[in-house]
DNA sequence: CCGAGTTCATTGCGGTTGCAACGAATATAT
DNA sequence: ATATATTCGTTGCAACCGCAATGAACTCGG
């Protein structure tokens, strides 16, 4: 018999993770027009207080040019300040500004009821989802 | 307590989603240099048989666009062949040529040993997994 | 028939992405 | 001390992606 590529892990999961993607920015686009590496960095910001790009480079699994980029768009949107670190003058240090923080609380609120239904959707398999998906992360 | 990205379904999805597609590439990367697209309608060509653009567009997830221009490619490296449909005149009829099976009968082991190593490493939350997947593909 | 509407594959285009190169700043080794 | 190596953020570039427009082929109503 030949390979069956409807069957295969990586296929499925590659499908699942855009479909709910796609989802979750219909839902979002209500209150902002953001691209996905741009809410990564706002929503990390929000949990994380100031941080440096490479910082969040390290942690959202983002290309440092990404986050470089996004936090130019971010800023310019007054979403977020850029100053310099105190001591060590290669790094920048990113933190919301009061009007990102508000942006974030919104958002938080539609991104936790997603989720919520999404749980609500699949019902018992929702804990094993999570232990495989932290498993294939870290793999 | 502000949101937790680090906890978001739609994220790890994601991020598991990228890491697993990497992982994947690097195998098949000794056998062939074929793109996600490319190996999506190599693989499905190989279990479908002699099929359309608009039916590998519908049942494996990518664009029309993608499908063509991955077919071209596939085309040019003798792995594939287009003809005209006998009736329709529209539709163009792809299939594997023998040396595009043969490489399929590789990637294709190649492709089930992985995910025997990811159901091995995932353990009893496989078949969970596996339902989680199509319930939010489908949602 | 035949003309409006639909389906099919390709192509063009703008935006996005990942990688590599760069310059500036800091750390390290001798 | 100072040359070398490393780290950090930005930028240039080429590949890639999704969407819309295109043109060719088919369908169907009258």
């Amino acid at each position: 018999m030949s390979f069956q590529l409807d069957e295969f892990l990586p296929y499925r999961l590659s499908v699942a993770a855009a479909q709910i993607s796609r989802r979750f920015a219909a839902r979002y686009a209500q209150e902002a027009g953001l691209t996905i590496p741009e809410w990564r960095v706002l929503a990390h910001l929000d949990h994380s207080g100031a941080v440096s790009v490479r910082d969040i480079h390290a942690r959202v699994n983002l290309d440092k040019s990404m986050v470089s980029r996004a936090a130019t768009r971010l800023e310019q949107a007054g979403l977020l300040r850029k100053d310099g670190h105190q001591t060590d003058r290669r790094l920048i240090v990113l933190e919301l500004t009061d009007e990102g923080r508000d942006l974030m609380l919104r958002l938080g609120r539609i991104a936790t009821q997603f989720q919520d239904e999404l749980l609500a959707e699949l019902g018992e398999d929702g804990p094993a989802l999570r232990r495989a998906l932290a498993q294939l992360s870290d793999g």
